[in-house]
RNA sequence: GGGCGGUUAGCUCAGUGGUUAGAGCGCCUGUUUUACACACAGGAGGUCAGAGGUUCAAGUCCUCUACUGCCCA
């Protein structure tokens, strides 16, 4: 019977095992109860681009923290998991793969092409749902969605065509941001904004008369061909007459106008701007204010077009080098400055993106952001941390039309057929056979795809059912928490408000969590070029799941960055151990009993007699109710670190150590029920953060129960601790506190004279008012403090010694007569700085009470607690004077 | 340029106006004490960035300053 577990925490022998266990049971999908009011969150779907990294990981585990939790209360639980297309990361890497076999997707044509990232795609799910399976995500499997899955699409293609009626969806001509190596376009979104040190080149135009020039300032010297005007500022006084004149463009000989526009600054360059409205999303504005005409001088991969004259079929940064020496050797270049400027950059692919006027499909935003701004300011949504509120109406407040046309292959195909006859357009959820205008046949659908986070932006409801009225649908929507990094407040989380809203007419969820990033140990952000890039899988077999969720969270606050290391990891895989061997150590002693009695002794617990039961019981019950608080508040760093104190440093650390006396001399009654509770207890407190270690250990105690049957068949639907006030015993923590505070400074004093750890020592405690807590706890202040003889005595028992050393506590006065050893001196001084310390304490607290500002406003249990202090204190230092007078 | 954070022990970070500001790691001293050396016991280490203010009470709220990171343009 003895070793029934190994002495050590193998976590790969148990993780896969109850993963399995769980998923037969049926435990991860929910049973739909009128009567009670679900708890759901629609898991962010991961990119199917190959595997999980950390920041899965993390997102995994606040989730099912959250999920575990609220299931344990007896909530219908749903967390429903899913995977995103991904649009141009996939067919990036699908391009790839195309291109190691000499091959590019226009090559073997779009069917062909589709086929092979479906083939990825589905690769990629299987890969991310297994490490979503070992990670312990307690995800309901049986509603899986993928964006590109029939549902899904049919909602999307329904959301586009509801907001195309409405007129919310438009095609038009406008700048948007182009890149030229995804050759495609992309919103606003996608372009990361970088400061690079560029040039100002001073160009000079000559007047179309003849007689004069204009010099202006630009970064970008090619794109004069686009020029269709120069522009000043009405107020320029040095420009003003020219205001009508044309100016002649070199090289290609072209004649534009010079007009006045309120934006341009005066103080730029040299005050006169050239407007290339095709190529600059200001230029585009000015232009649109005064009718120029467009001029797209560049084709999709930035090369220069037709327009260019000898240019044509230059690399933009070529020509752009050609361009400045034919401007100079023409004596036109005046001069280079040196300029640091922002330009935008693919957030893929890192490209110079190319701001380019295209025909492109947008969602007029406004409308939709109005709702989702009502939304959170009316408080029906509410965002965690609670500053990123500020930080989502900045955004939408002064939001842009959103597009979301794509010039790829891979995702869902706008819905929007072009009449090849009378040219208009029909949009349409299923596949028209004919032009709504003109019954024309002859109807090509649009070639373009939906920006991937068109799709995401239904996901909260269009995995639900949308537009079907499903019971899904009707029972989990509304969903309960959105939980995801705040990097995407913007990208997903505001737009799913806005889609949500306008679809549903309700929001997609309450409250919105937003987790940090990861960073490595030294506070730095992970990167594959730095090489600090933890790999969740690897951390997984080194420290085990439960410990790699552990590092990943405790301590950890909303929005906040996370700083992941070995050092972290090192420590959660410890607690595990440290938990492992509390639960080895109480099966041992259950089977010993077993084995004198052939029967388990009762396990009731409800009236605690001991004072250290009474104590663990008073202990636990407050850690229950702050970590159930905090869990309410999201604050799951903190619950974890309750939890782990709890265990680690008032269970193991004191209850089990005065158990295993108890359990020694045997007296009743036993320690063994609340051994059992308390562990019992905690392993399902911890199991939301921790649910394989606690699900093995809590088995595994089972069995050595005499209830078990009437146990359930899993912790994970066993029911969550909630605190009852019936257990807070103050009485049995002060007595205990008394208790503790002797056994350590009985070390501490053993320490500090350097008394070897074998040596037993002489000892004798005096105290009133805990004389018989005190009392009972001799073995254990013996065995703990390593003293014998131990005498308790009341106060008055005392008499006067010499050659012995008297240590103040609280409750208390400790003896340690060391006749010859204790240094007097040393000793005198020590009890003054005490006694110094304790004056200046109460002189503080006095200040306090005296003060009738204090005593009226300050709520009455911070004064009684005040008032009790300085009680506290003022006996405390009674006794020393008392100590300090005999000892002179 | 606008906005949002951060600055707490050597390092990484918790800290919800109310004890003597905490944890992990690291450091020093000691211990094979029958659950655990992935441990145990003891210890050192803080003008909570700085300056003002509000309050009976400020690491916590407000203002300014410095440094630093991020987002938006």
């Amino acid at each position: 019977m003895i070793n029934l577990i190994p002495k050590a925490f193998e976590p790969g022998k148990i993780e896969g095992k109850w993963y399995g266990f769980w998923l037969e049971q049926g435990y991860f999908t929910p049973t739909m109860d009128p009567d009670k009011k679900p708890f759901v969150i629609i898991m962010p779907p991961a990119n199917v681009t190959g595997k999980l990294h950390l920041g899965h990981a993390l997102t995994d585990t606040l989730q099912d923290i959250m999920v575990r939790w609220h299931r344990m209360r007896g909530e219908p639980t749903l967390w429903l998991p899913g995977t995103d297309h991904a649009g141009i990361a996939t067919q990036v890497i699908v391009e790839q793969k195309l291109a190691k076999q000499g091959l590019t997707r226009k090559d073997i044509g779009r069917g062909k092409f589709s086929e092979a990232a479906w083939e990825w795609a589905n690769e990629s799910r299987r890969n991310i749902n297994y490490q979503h399976r070992m990670m312990g995500a307690s995800c309901d499997w049986t509603r899986d969605r993928f964006t590109l899955d029939e549902g899904p699409s049919r909602a999307v293609r329904t959301a586009f065509v509801r907001l195309y009626n409405k007129g919310l969806i438009y095609r038009g001509e406008r700048i948007i941001n182009w890149c030229p190596h995804c050759q495609t376009a992309l919103s606003d979104l996608e372009v990361e904004h970088k400061e690079i040190t560029g040039h100002l080149y001073y160009i000079r135009y000559a007047l179309a008369s003849g007689e004069d020039s204009v010099t202006v300032a630009t970064t970008r010297p090619e794109t004069f061909f686009g020029d269709t005007a120069i522009a000043v500022n009405p107020n320029d006084e040095r420009y003003r007459n020219l205001v009508g004149k044309d100016v002649v463009l070199p090289i290609i000989s072209k004649r534009i106008p010079i007009i006045a526009d309120d934006s341009v600054d005066p103080s730029f360059g040299t005050g006169a701007l050239k407007i290339t409205p095709s190529h600059a999303p200001t230029d585009f504005e000015v232009a649109q204010r005064h009718n120029l005409p467009l001029v797209d001088i560049m084709n999709p991969d930035a090369t220069l077009n037709e327009n260019a004259g000898p240019y044509v079929n230059l690399e933009r940064f070529a020509c752009r080098d050609n361009v400045v020496a034919d401007l100079k050797d023409a004596g036109l270049l005046e001069k280079i400055e040196p300029l640091l400027h922002s330009v935008g950059h693919c957030n893929r692919c890192q490209t110079m993106i190319e701001p380019k006027v295209s025909l492109q499909w947008f969602v007029q935003a406004k409308p939709l952001a109005e709702e989702a701004i009502r939304a959170v300011r009316e408080g029906s949504i509410t965002i965690i941390p609670e500053h990123f509120t500020k930080v989502y109406f900045e955004w939408m407040e002064n939001i842009r039309d959103w597009c979301i046309s794509r010039q790829l292959w891979w995702g869902h195909r706008i819905p929007v057929w072009h009449c090849q006859d009378c040219g208009k357009l029909t949009a349409s959820v299923d596949e028209p056979s004919n032009c709504k205008h003109c019954s024309s046949n002859r109807i090509v659908q649009d070639a373009d795809v939906l920006d991937t986070w068109f799709s995401s932006a239904l996901w909260t409801h269009s995995t639900l059912g949308w537009p079907d009225d499903t019971d899904d649908l009707r029972y989990f929507y509304p969903t309960s928490v959105m939980e995801t990094g705040y990097d995407i407040l913007f990208f997903w989380v505001a737009r799913m408000i806005m889609m949500g809203l306008e679809d549903t007419k309700q929001i997609p969820f309450h409250t919105i969590y937003l987790h940090g990033l990861l960073r490595d140990e030294n506070g730095e952000k992970m990167s594959k070029l730095r090489g600090n890039v933890i790999d969740p899988t690897k951390a997984m077999s080194e420290y085990g799941v439960d410990a790699l969720r552990f590092a990943l969270t405790i301590g950890s606050s909303p929005g906040n960055d996370i700083s992941l290391g070995e050092g972290r990891l090192k420590a959660s895989r410890n607690f595990a151990n440290k938990l492992w061997n509390a639960t080895r150590f109480v099966l041992q002693s259950v089977d010993a009993e077993i084995l004198n009695n052939q029967t388990l002794a009762t396990m009731e617990t409800e009236n605690p007699q001991k004072i250290e039961d009474r104590w663990i019981c008073s202990r636990l019950n407050s850690r229950v109710s702050n970590v159930n608080n905090l869990m309410d508040n999201f604050q799951f760093g903190e619950a974890e670190q309750q939890i782990y104190d709890f265990i680690w440093s008032e269970f193991c650390d004191w209850y089990i150590e005065i158990a295993k006396v108890r359990l020694r001399y045997q007296p009743l009654p036993s320690p063994l029920p609340f051994l059992v509770k308390t562990l019992e207890t905690s392993l399902r407190l911890l199991h939301p953060f921790m649910p394989f270690i606690t699900e093995e250990l809590w088995q595994n105690l089972k069995q050595h129960l005499p209830n078990r049957d009437q146990m359930p068949a899993s912790i994970m639907i066993a029911p969550y601790p909630i605190g009852n006030n019936k257990s807070t015993d103050p009485t049995a923590e002060q007595a205990m506190d008394v208790v503790i505070e002797i056994i350590r400074s009985i070390r501490n004093t053993r320490s500090q004279y350097k008394v070897a750890p074998s040596k037993w020592i002489e000892a004798r405690v005096y105290t009133d008012e805990f004389l018989p807590y005190v009392t009972s706890q001799t073995k254990a202040i013996e065995t703990l403090g390593h003293v014998h003889p131990l005498i308790i005595l009341s106060r008055e028992q005392r008499k006067t010694e010499e050659d012995t050393l008297v240590i103040v506590l609280r409750g208390a006065e400790l003896i340690l007569p060391w006749a010859g050893i204790v240094d007097q001196l040393a000793e005198k001084k020590r009890l003054l700085k005490e006694i110094e310390i304790t004056q200046t304490k109460i002189a503080q607290l006095n200040t306090r009470l005296r003060n009738s500002a204090f005593l009226n406003k300050a709520p009455a249990h911070i004064v009684e607690r005040d008032k009790e202090k300085l009680h506290t204190f003022e006996d405390k230092l009674e006794r020393l004077n008392l100590e300090s007078s005999q000892s002179d």
